[in-house]
DNA sequence: ACCCCGATCGTA
DNA sequence: ACGATCGGGGTT
């Protein structure tokens, strides 16, 4: 059986995390699928990270220790949804932007919005310790999937990084 | 109290 | 290329 993945998994660099997290089954609830695309946000020296300008009431969970959900609503109507990495103090946290549906049906989620609208992922969800909870976490898989690195989805500051991660294929 | 703008997405 | 839509956060 593939064990979840705990703390220590996300308790690393998170350029690290984030490119190890492809391929990888997320589960919520009764839906799970393969984590297909990333992107990495990195403490107070990048200027796209929500947590670059100190710790506000919405981004105090990427302060927190690694394993938390971070929730944000953005736009007026998505959620998006991400999962802190490092130590306690050092904000930062790796975006879900893909996942390929297998249970209850086939599907490819592609865009942070539309997963989040299509799991039901709200700010309810927030702060979510995914290392313990029996309903929301991410298991490991025999997957190591060739992925490329591409510029950040619409950012305006920190293009220049690429720190977003893509299954091949 | 106010105002600007955003880690998006669907339509044009 | 652009509008929808509204909460968050910095500024007054």
């Amino acid at each position: 059986m593939a064990e979840v993945l705990n703390r220590a998994f996300f308790d690393r660099s998170t350029l690290t995390v984030a490119q190890q997290l492809l391929g990888k089954i997320m589960v919520f609830g009764n839906a799970a699928g393969l984590i297909t695309e990333t992107e990495a946000y990195i403490g107070q020296d990048d200027p796209a990270c929500h947590a670059a300008r100190g710790k506000t009431p919405r981004n105090a969970v990427m302060f927190g220790p690694a394993g938390f959900t971070y929730v944000y609503f953005i736009y007026g109507m998505y959620h998006c949804l991400n999962f802190v990495t490092e130590g306690e103090g050092s904000p930062a946290a790796v975006l879900i932007r893909g996942l390929m549906l297998i249970e209850p049906s086939s599907l490819h989620l592609t865009g942070p919005g539309k997963l989040c609208r299509h799991l039901g992922i709200t700010r309810d969800h927030n702060g979510i310790d995914i290392a313990t909870s029996p309903f929301f976490y991410v298991k490991d898989s025999p997957f190591s999937p060739d992925f490329e690195a591409t510029p950040r989805i619409g950012i305006t500051k920190g293009q220049e990084k690429l720190w977003r991660f893509v299954v091949r294929g």
